[in-house]
Order: C-alpha cells, then structure tokens, then sequence
DNA sequence: TAGTGGTCTAGACCACACG
DNA sequence: GTGTGGTCTAGACCACTAC
C-alpha cells in the first residue's frame, strides 16, 4: 500500500517503484489507478459490490482525495466503476442493462430493442487450433471450451456463435449451468467463473450462408450473413473470448457509433 | 461572457441563465463547455488553430482554472478538443492523421492499414427522397447534393459510396473542387464549407451485390457485401451526410472495438 | 443526521515546447 | 526564461441517498 509519492516528498519527481529505477514520469493517480486495478483483478471487490470510499481510499493511499477522484474518474470512463451519487463507488457488472447492448449490437431495423432468448446447441471439451491458440494466447492443442448456441428474436433464429473458451478458466463450464442460468452470457462468466469480460475487438465482413448455418438460421443457402469475429479480454488485456457470430441482418442490423 | 455562477456567489446555487427559472442543476463547467462549443459552432477557432489558453479563458468567464480545465477535459474526450501538452488547446481536425481511421473503419485482414485512393463518378444536384429528408431532417423534395465515388486500396475498388448532403450548406460542391483536393472528404468538408463532422452513426447489413455496384466493385453479382448506412452529425446534432457504402470484405474487415 | 460522490476554488509545483 | 498544459493538495460547500 506504500506509494511513490513517498519518496517523492524529498525528490519532488514521481516515479514508478522504488523512485529512480524508471526514467518515465509516472503520475501519482496512475499508481493509484494500478492499485485499484489490483483489487479489481483479485476479486477484493466483485461485481456490483461497492469498493470503499474516496475518502476511505485516499486514507489508505496516503494521498488527496482528489487525487483518488482522477484516478476514479478513469476507471468509470473505461466502464470498470460506476460511480452513484450519495451511494457509493461500485464495481461494474454485466448484470446492470445498459451493459447489455455494448457487447450486443444487433438492433431491430423497426421498433424498439429487445432481449434475444438464447438455444444451447452444443458445449464440448475441445483442443485449440492454431487460429484459437494464436487469438487467445494459447499453444495449439491447449484445451478449450467449445459452445454453440443460437440467439432468438421473438423466436426468430438470427445469431449463431461458435465460442471458443480457454479450458484453465472455463473448465467447470457445462450445458447444465448454461441453461440454468438467466441473463446475458457474460453475466455467468463474472458470476461462475470470476471473470469479467471488459473489452472486445470485432472484425467484421459479408459471407453466404453456408448449409449448417443456413439450416441453423432458416435462411436459403448463400444468404449474405454477417460474419461477426470476437475477441473479448478480460483485465489486463488478457484474451478470455473467441467467437464467431453468424447474424441474418434482414430484420436487424448491427449498429455502431463513430465518434 | 456573464454566467450564472455570479448569481450563485449568493445563493450558493448554480443554475442555468437566470439563476431561478430552470429548476435542474447546471454546474459551472457545463455552462463553460456550453461557451466554448458555441465559440466553435460559430467558427470563432477553426480546425487546427489553438483556442486560448487555461489561464485566459478562467479570466475570461470569470471563474478558476480548475473549472475551465474540467469543461476542456470533457470536450477533449469527445474528441472536440485536442490537448497538446506545453503547446496549447487545438481545435480537433480531421487533417491529423489520427482522425481518419476513426471514420474508416476499414482495415485490410493482412498488412498494415492504408489510405484509399478515392475517384469520383457522379456530382449533381437532387431532391431529397423522403428517406434521405427522414434522415438528414431536411423536408422531401429540399435541394441535395449527390456525390458518388469508389475507394480504391491498393488500386483495388473496395468501396462504393453514395453521399447526399444538404443542398443549403454544400451548394457549393463541384466535382473540380473534389478532384482537386487531397485528403479526406470529412477534411475538405470542414476547410471548404466550415462545416465538421464530429459524430457518425452507421447501421451494418449483410447484403447481395445487385448489378450496378457488383460492376463498381469488379465482383460477381450477388457477392455479400456490407451495406454501411451512416448518419454523421455536426455541432449541435445536427444531420449533415446520410451515406450508403457498399463494401467488398474479400480482403478487409470492418473493424470495431467495444469497451 | 451522517455519509457518499460532485463542484469549485486557490495555490504550488512539475513536465514540456519554444525561442 | 516564459508560457502552456499536467499534477497534487487542502478545504469549503452542494446534491443525493439512506436511515
């Protein structure tokens, strides 16, 4: 819990660590940051849970309270906290629904957005090609979890995703705590699983429907489909994700903002 | 240049205008981000150039640096504003270089990014249809410019674009002006007609290519190609382009990140 | 009434760019 | 050296929530 800025009483420079080991300027609110990180990353504080308070923590930091608020600031604009007003801190959770449509982009072309239901067509113990081991880290061959499922608008096929799961973390995943689960997917990974999904990087292109995802979706072989590529990190930029989503997008389409 | 904080010294309240009207609270740093938006709405800073410094605008409007930084900080992470450390505050421009991936989310599957060639096919005036007045809250029939033009990468045609502008603010536009200028359409947009796009919102589906296009893009008809609907916004939320890209995906992706 | 986050201030000092 | 943005502090007060 001791801090740079400790030695930075006599020196005057704030610097990683020990205070002259780095020759990189390292803010005092960027370690504070880093440590918050910490708690987060080891589960001190979980989804939802409130983290202490300002004044709590700048206590603990031995720093300004404002100073603690940069550093919150930060983390509530990457969507790891959310800050409330008169309650508290907390720790953001795919349970809350505004998080609901940032990792799902699929919006009716008319009419208001809704839940899809989901169908579990398969979860199985698999190994990693080289293209799952090269986006997730992993050595060809490594274990992974495969799932396949299907997304539902008003009972209409119109997603399906193949998921591929690093096995060290998902190993307990099966079919069983799938279908009992409610709530988005990433909801049972923070939840079960202890992992939260905080970013992902989508490539996306216009493919025909091949026959198995032709069947799936109900849609003529050939159909032009979005072909939705994911890969999802989780703290620290470390890929916990692969999955390629096929999307029908002839009564939906997949929405963006540029900004 | 007055603001409601003078009022507020005796009430100890800040609220908008008049101090007493509007019952929703309005802190200083919204009422400050309002003043500067409106210097830049009005083009009293241009692309490119620096607005006055920190020190100067809390003298100007009367209220501590704090407050200013906080109101320039919020400007800058919607990307309004750029800070530029020892140097100044910048009016952000779609001439530096950062900007323009941010609204071409096009990047080849293999290899380094690269800017397009772009050839112009058509430049005329129109009516707008009623989708295009919907869009652009133009009224049907009001006076369009129509712009139809091919990206090339690599020499290769990838994308098929059709722009509709509004005819009050780009009445102007030749097809010789476009052809004589380099860089990006959004840069010509805001050096020739002072207008900036600072927001786009994009609808994507997967689609056939029909007959005209498949010949633009040198693909069978009938390819899958994403049909990229995009609304951009100036100032204020105010539509200023309703485009339809057609793009080839053989050999790049559209690439997002969610966070 | 107490505790939380939110706003605003005033001032000191640091890092960076430029002449 | 001067001027710019960037960091950090200390303290006052406001708005919101809960008890």
């Amino acid at each position: 819990m001791k801090i740079a800025r400790q030695e930075a009483r006599t020196d005057m420079k704030n610097r990683p660590e020990t205070g002259a080991a780095a020759p990189t300027f390292m803010p005092l609110y960027e370690q504070i940051k880093t440590l918050i990180l910490r708690g987060l990353q080891e589960g001190e504080w979980r989804p939802g849970q409130a983290i202490p308070s300002e004044h709590d923590l700048a206590g603990r930091f031995r720093v300004s309270q404002g100073t603690v608020r940069k550093a919150i600031d930060e983390l509530a604009a990457e969507h790891l906290l959310v800050r409330r007003q008169g309650k508290g801190t907390f720790v953001a959770s795919h349970k809350e629904p505004r998080m609901q449509y940032r990792f799902l982009r699929l919006m009716p072309l008319q009419g208001e957005p809704e839940y899809p239901d989901s169908r579990l067509l398969e979860c199985r113990r698999a190994r990693a090609s080289s293209e799952v081991a090269r986006l997730l880290e992993l050595k060809p061959g490594d274990g992974v979890v495969f799932l396949r499922r299907i997304l539902l608008f008003k009972g209409e096929p119109t997603v399906a995703d193949d998921i591929y799961l690093p096995g060290t973390i998902f190993r307990g995943l099966t079919a069983e705590i799938f279908n009992e689960y409610r709530g988005s997917l990433y909801n049972l990974f923070e939840m079960e699983f202890g992992t939260r999904m905080i970013r992902a990087d989508e490539n996306i292109r216009a493919v025909p429907a091949d026959a198995e995802v032709a069947l799936l979706l109900r849609v003529p072989r050939g159909t032009p489909l979005l072909c939705v590529d994911r890969v999802a990190y989780s703290y620290g930029d470390r890929p916990v994700e692969f999955r390629r989503g096929m999307y029908r997008t002839d009564r939906h389409c997949y929405r963006n903002t540029l900004s």
